[in-house]
DNA sequence: TATTGATATGTTATAAAATAACAATTAACA
DNA sequence: TGTTAATTGTTATTTTATAACATATCAATA
């Protein structure tokens, strides 16, 4: 499977990114403990209570860049001994959703952890429909032509959903 | 592990309206029967069968600028005679939305009619959080910075997920 | 450091949304 | 008119999500 790490927004960064891009190296393990101590640092400076659950449900979002089911998350939770009904799955993901630690994917009813340590971004998705990678972007819809038409029409957006859904290079050449 | 730099944007369509269908005052009663004609017209020259479930639960969805949810069109051909069980309204919905009578807003779990006779726009909405009110716009991801780059990058988009929420104008008066 | 008010978790029960599977019926058309 | 495909009827179940209330823990301070 291969995960994107894609920046959407902006027109200029546009032409950037339609040049050659070369490969980065990832390392998992850090990727995981930086966005998991970020958490931690965001936590104890805004006094949230940052749980075992909470921390927990967080590295489990981490562990890979796909959705995972709040009750895909519960089993795991239950195997631990760290919680066996779904309020205790709904509750942490409710929390991290709440202060931006992740993201709910309403097309796949699932949750993803956040790529981004800005705070306010409004995240827009990539979704592969034959490997389940999920890619996290930045939707800037004030710059869209959806931002506008709404403000014309006297419509106050406070939130943008964007899930784009399609087929990742990878899962276009199996196809083939 | 790749990484892509990617900017996204949508760009309406200019020779569409600006105006986004549904929050605009408008002959209801023409509206409702235009599209049943268009989906009756439709359906026979592509050979399709317009049923009695199918042409009521679109007249049902045209009933208002709302979405509906599966198991509320459920009660109302119940109570018509029409249908008893799940199925029935989900395989309805599944035909209007396949041949682009109907959108599924992912947001709200709920289904809106069509507003426009194109066949394969690609639609945004606008969400009133407070109303219901959902209108449709266009949100035309082919001739958009998203389709240029995510052809660039080789992720090729099928459909995209384009769901506002915020506050209509006369919800934006009544708040205030 | 004990009190207390807020926050978080445990638990039961149920609601809400969606689909699988198969039987019966109706439509299309050779 | 007979045959096949499409549609609808029906039962049962799965998946996703939340309400409600009891218990436990935390965090601030008296």
């Amino acid at each position: 499977m291969l995960f994107y790490n894609i920046s959407i927004g902006f027109y200029a960064v546009a032409s950037k990114s339609m040049q050659p891009l070369g490969f980065e190296k990832h390392d998992h393990a850090t990727c995981i403990s930086d966005a998991v101590e970020r958490a931690d640092a965001v936590c104890r400076d805004s006094g949230l209570q940052f749980t075992p659950v909470r921390r927990r449900v967080l590295e489990i979002l981490l562990s890979d860049h796909r959705a995972r089911g709040a009750y895909e998350i519960l089993d795991i939770l239950r195997n631990e001994g760290l919680g066996s009904q779904p309020p205790v799955a709904y509750r942490a993901l409710e929390f991290l959703v709440a202060h931006g630690f992740a993201h709910r994917i309403e097309k796949l009813n699932a949750f993803i952890a956040c790529g981004y340590s800005e705070h306010n971004h409004m995240p827009a998705f990539l979704i592969c429909r034959n490997c389940g990678s999920v890619a996290e972007t930045d939707a800037a819809p004030n710059r869209s032509a959806v931002g506008r038409i709404a403000k014309a029409a006297g419509f106050h957006i406070e939130r943008a959903i964007v899930e784009v859904e399609g087929l990742c290079p990878e899962c276009q050449e199996a196809e083939a």
